[in-house]
DNA sequence: CAAGGAGTGTAACAACTGCTACAGTTTTCA
DNA sequence: TGAAAACTGTAGCAGTTGTTACACTCCTTG
């Protein structure tokens, strides 16, 4: 009721329970602006496991999730994989499109049902020029994004893997976790293989590093459910 | 001559011979627009050595590079220092001040003198929500460093710090380098200490990298100049 | 319920990197 | 020019991480 996505979406897509209009990015938007977004916008439901889009493929489409997590990874020179973030809705994906590339840098894989909004470049340039507002909300985005990968070069360069990995779950519980008696906890299970190409180490390595955060007690388990202690985000 | 800079700039300030106008940030913009980021600037001259700012200072102000390089480093918390980023003339520095940041998360200290052009949040706002096209050149700048970076963080994740080292000369030379036969030259000396902030290595470890890239062939030494082979960039 | 698969924990060894020390070279600056 | 400082190259040892292998638990599925 009042939200454009409800009567855009159709029948044939599940409606999800966040629209634009709720997303984080746009809560300081008009009402017509955020008509204008929800308007060009063409919207996806994807499967868990379904590809937004591979590496290597022409961008031709950013998108915006509406609503569930996907991964972004990449296969390196050497064939490895690495997971380079994790990305929940209200975050764009592809938005290396507005640069000069042509590729997609990343793979972008759905862990969950995910609903998405794409975007084509002529498309989103249009409504920037027309409303600059939506433009400044993206710079604003774009540069906590920056901060946050800075950070990350800058934790990868540390020395031992427990910090790494304490970093990166930082990180993520920061993005997706919810508070909890003296921390946050992290709402979907990480396999240590999933963390070994977040941190880019190796499986038994991720084991021997949370023992050892366990056994300072900056990390705690509760079931399948990792609390990060000592979060100040 | 019709150079905005040279009329603003004033005495007590050396006229830089790179204009808003040349950098390749704002290329496609009009002269109105021009004029209204040059207009609304407040250069400072300074010399190499100096900081722009340092890590953890109010984030009151970000910066337009008209010349020189700019260094950005982080002190992390077990007291390393790592080299994040050299930027050039056309590049902003402290643009996470349009975040909710509070505070500058790096130091940037120029590695050469350097001509900044400095802009208040309040400032920059105001000017891309009445010059729209202002707006979307910034987005496609911040873009591409995003794909820097993803790209960084992929290369920290390999395993060896050959390839590491590799990637950051590929990096460094794609940004600041200058076709040679068969390559790019980086114009200015890096001393091994450098690419080991750079790297996130040990000084000794970059030396035994170094002879290894200059055994097969990667990279060459002209000089105190270093030649990447094999840019694609 | 049983069986298979996925995930976790542990150990031993190999490989790599960090660290320290020192010698040789180049650059800087008085 | 000459001395000091900065930089590069090499070596050996210690510590960390990668690698492989295997046992164990937990979950899924037929």
């Amino acid at each position: 009721m009042g939200c454009p996505c409800e009567d855009l979406a159709g029948n044939e897509v599940a409606v999800s329970h966040v629209c634009i209009g709720h997303l984080w990015m746009f809560k300081d938007l008009s009402g017509q602006e955020l008509e204008m977004l929800a308007g060009n916008a063409v919207r996806r439901n994807m499967k868990k496991g379904q590809f937004v889009f591979h590496q290597g493929d022409d961008s031709m489409e950013m998108f915006l999730l509406k609503s569930g997590r996907v991964k972004l990874g990449k296969i390196l020179e050497n064939g490895t994989e690495i997971t380079l973030d994790i990305r929940k809705s209200g975050d764009f994906i592809g938005e290396n499109m507005l640069a000069e590339k042509l590729e997609y840098p990343v793979n972008a894989i759905c862990l969950e049902d995910t609903l998405t909004c794409g975007f084509s470049k002529t498309q989103f340039e249009e409504i920037i020029l027309q409303y600059p507002n939506i433009g400044l909300q993206v710079i604003r985005n774009m540069s906590e994004r920056i901060s946050q990968l800075t950070e990350r070069v800058g934790s990868m360069a540390t020395s031992s893997i427990e910090e790494k990995l304490y970093s990166a779950l930082q990180h993520v519980a920061a993005q997706h976790g919810v508070s909890e008696s003296n921390g946050m906890m992290i709402q979907f299970p990480l396999t240590h293989e999933e963390l070994s190409f977040l941190v880019g180490a190796h499986r038994v390595s991720i084991t021997r590093a949370m023992k050892y955060l366990k056994e300072t007690g900056k990390i705690r388990e509760n079931g399948r459910h990792l609390i990060v202690t000592d979060i100040h985000t």
